[in-house]
DNA sequence: TGTACATCAGTGAACGCGCGTTCACTGATGTAC
DNA sequence: TGTACATCAGTGAACGCGCGTTCACTGATGTAC
């Protein structure tokens, strides 16, 4: 969307929250590290003009905000879909941890935003005792041998953190690792960590 | 060093070169993102004018490429300087890897610089056969049941990675880990990935 | 031993740029009478 | 049913700022004669 925007009916004025949003994402989807966006280049984005956001956002701080929010609804969405399937507490954990791979790996500046000391989003909290309650529901089904749930998530959590975020070594040819060396050692980091039996 | 620079004898215009690197690693340390920092920031910080670093640099980017280079050279010898107590390959692994971690939680931004895509040393390859050849030493000497040395060493950077870069959860009081938690969680995750026996 | 000169190690002023933000405005549309 | 008016959903021009970069310069110091 280069161009110029449609002007929004009456009432209607709440739509270009979303186009910022939107426009927003895509710009950091596309590249654009999330401390780099510009007023400027979203409305430029969206179509719009520069001024045309202040209605909706006071500044850019809480606009880069408001797109971190959006992303933690997103990864949430995945999660929730990716653990639909699951037949068993591994399973699980072991779908929870890859839609949080997947997602980082395919939103990487959106990713980093999240979880950067900074765009600390509220639901990062919670992603914490959601893993210790995977890892507690398999060790009470048996599958898991961890004797410290709360150590463990947090270990867990940490090294898919490393493992979503680390740039691939390319400077020597064996160390490039396919996508599917990429997943099939994520899976194995997640059992090991996790504690999982097998 | 806010204020004006004593200027160099002749034959010594290489010491300004050292000061501005200087300046550069004291701005990130302080806290600026590497991709934030400017030319004029950082002349500032030396106590020079902004033209006078052209001579030794000719773009931002190399600028910022010096600042990588002399972090890997640190990096370096503070790992070094923790393998030499070492009395076993199980000790100089764990100390490796406790010096990695003691220097990205002490130097933040740095490296966050170092290891992220663009800013990418010449040594991240080279860090990655070092823990290789480490993991080998610890299964050659039996204290290590790794069966996949090339695959857990990916595995123990990534992770190690991780565990450097992710912010505390410091939403729930409950997740505040203290910063000894955080080295017996670190040095049980080494543990885990490489596989060592114990 | 003097002195003219080349070189070195920088400096200060100025340029054009993109930025965040403010301000006065425009034109469509619903509403009161 | 008409019409004046308030409100909504934005726009365009302008401001001051810090930035990278260029340019002509300055003043100390080593060197050739």
């Amino acid at each position: 969307m280069p161009q110029s925007h449609v002007r929004n009916s009456r009432g209607e004025g709440e739509k270009l929250r979303a186009l910022i949003v939107g426009a927003a994402v895509a710009l950091v989807d596309e590249g654009t590290e999330a401390a780099a966006l510009s007023l400027r280049a979203i409305a430029r984005k969206g179509g719009i003009s520069a001024p045309s956001i202040y209605p909706h956002f006071a500044s850019l701080d809480l606009l880069r905000a408001a797109v971190v929010d959006a992303s933690f609804i997103e990864l949430q969405g995945d999660i929730l879909a990716a653990q639909r399937d699951a037949s068993s507490p591994s399973d699980a954990l072991l779908a929870t941890c890859g839609a949080y791979f997947a997602f980082g790996r395919s939103h990487v500046e959106r990713y980093r935003a999240m979880f950067s000391p900074d765009g600390y989003g509220p639901e990062s909290g919670n992603s914490l005792e959601f893993l210790e309650r995977l890892i507690a529901g398999c060790v009470a089904a048996g599958e898991s041998t961890s004797s410290d749930v709360h150590g463990d998530a947090f270990l867990l959590w940490a090294a898919m953190h490393g493992m979503t975020t680390i740039p691939r070594p390319s400077r020597r040819e064996d160390w490039r690792l396919g996508a599917s060396d990429r997943d099939a050692l994520f899976e194995r980091m997640v059992r090991r960590l996790a504690r999982l039996v097998d």
